[in-house]
DNA sequence: CTCGTTGCAAATCATTTGCAATGGA
DNA sequence: TCCATTGCAAATGATTTGCAACGAG
């Protein structure tokens, strides 16, 4: 249920890469703040800034909910994160950039990452976009449905 | 700028069809709930559910707020609407329940729809959903950029 | 008559913001 | 030193909920 292929890069690759990324832009590498890129950098699913909070409490029991909020915005701002924001409560970050698909499920708001080569036949630039004039920054194929752990607990969608 | 294709039915007929499922289900028909159904079946775009209320100030001075999120909820719940939670300050709710592509802008948080035809390529059902066992309700593909207007705005994205 | 629906008001609660203090660069 | 960042607390604001009155079936 675990330990999903790490696509984009391994972690400390990619968290030297943001680290990089930060200093270009200005950005000041405090403490906290590397424990968040790191923290959230090594997830493979979509947390909330919460979960990420609750993360880092053990080395950071000082950090607040604001600090969390602003990096995690910052990451979004870079580029290297996106606000997935399902009809779930909470907002849910995900770190994974790649062009990927979301199986959403309406009972338990569950997100499951499908890499992109699962997902035969993905949809052309060439008629759709130019069409539109839109620039894509990231395109994740929704799906919304019952995912199967919450159907066999026939839990009513 | 409007006037899209009606792909789903013909507003008047989808609102029948609508009336009929509730009445099925249960549910009664106050002049409220209908305005309420009427207003959002035959949008185009996807609208908060300020939005709708407005809309229905004209003729329904009095509703309340929480009545037009039970009544899109009840919606939600019928399978008539899809509650699209973008990044954006509201919940936004689409009428269209076909599948479709979504082309999300960064900048404005515009939601353009695109009908499936002109996605090219859909992603198949075999693979994907049989694999992880999913049970699709409906698909879209959320693809996030910037815009043309707001590209030629030159708003900083 | 029953019970789903309404409207108002109050409650909720994730997220944002103001501001003084801190400490990287 | 300078200014981005932090943390706390207060503010925000969309959405939900409790409850009494209403009214469709």
């Amino acid at each position: 249920m675990d330990s999903g292929p790490a696509v984009t890069a391994p972690v400390e690759t990619r968290v030297n890469a943001v680290i990089q990324a930060l200093r270009e832009r200005g950005h000041r590498l405090t403490p906290q703040r590397l424990a968040i890129v790191r923290a959230f950098l090594g997830r493979e699913d979509h947390p909330t800034a919460e979960a990420i909070l609750e993360q880092i409490r053990g080395d950071f029991p000082m950090v607040a909910p604001s600090t969390v909020y602003h990096t995690l915005h910052t990451l979004v701002d870079l580029g290297e994160a996106v606000e997935v924001a399902p009809a779930a409560p909470h907002a849910r970050f995900d770190p994974n950039t790649d062009d990927h698909c979301h199986l959403i499920c309406l009972a338990c708001n569950s997100i499951t990452d499908v890499p992109l080569e699962q997902c035969h036949r993905p949809i052309e630039d060439s008629t759709l976009l130019k069409q539109h004039d839109f620039e894509p920054a990231l395109r994740v194929y929704q799906i919304s449905g019952v995912c199967s752990r919450c159907r066999k607990a026939d839990r009513p969608a």
